[in-house]
DNA sequence: TTAGTAATTTAGTATATTCTGAACTACTCT
DNA sequence: AGAGTAGTTCAGAATATACTAAATTACTAA
């Protein structure tokens, strides 16, 4: 079935934003493009680490690259994808609470 | 940081979502509960490994369960998670349109 | 042209995920 | 109690992911 096909496409990118990592570096791109060295600061990652899962992002069409001289930029390709980000972190954040107030005994 | 946890939650709430037939599993659990025979026929899936993805499922409070006599129901735990389920499906279905424009040399 | 810098690619290892079949648990019905 | 059914758990093999260090590419500037 075609609608398989869907299945596969949409838990590919979830695989794609399934490591702390990757979605820190999208948060971080929320505003404004960065270059490689400047993000793997931010991130404590290693340069070929970093540049790894720039890549996974940029083949997914999640990011956007730009070369400028010796260095690269990247930055968020559909602003749309930060809803998603944002909506499912929202639920997470509802739902940490929920298990916090279970934990402590509260109904609200 | 405490910040990174926050990463590292979201990025478990991501990988749940990164396979293919658990979010059929998801969006087929969207209207009603469904015993675990129903959902394994529907997605085409041998107990066991329905059995696995559910428990993770159900782990991670994206799904719960309730048993009657000897068939086990599950249902979707928070029904907002089905936004960010459509509104990520919906991002990708124009990021796939896009892509078909460019490679049809459309510009609109 | 050479030395240096930014980023990427490659190769290898460690770890995690997925699926299968067999064993097991909990329940029903006779 | 015994046979049957629904679902789960366990053990394993196959595959995929993540990270590191070293090599490589593309560029800049002396």
């Amino acid at each position: 079935m075609v609608e398989d096909q869907i299945y596969v496409y949409h838990a590919e990118m979830c695989k794609v934003l399934s490591h702390p990592k990757r979605l820190e570096a999208i948060n971080t791109l929320r505003d404004r493009e960065m270059s490689v060295g400047e993000l793997g600061e931010r991130l404590g990652l290693a340069p070929a680490n970093l540049s790894q899962h720039l890549a996974m992002m940029r083949d997914r069409h999640i990011l956007v690259s730009r070369k400028e001289g010796n260095v690269v930029y990247y930055r968020i390709a559909n602003p749309r994808l930060l809803e998603a980000f944002d909506l499912l972190r929202e639920i997470l954040f509802e739902q940490i609470r929920q298990d916090a107030a279970l934990i402590h005994g509260r109904t609200d």
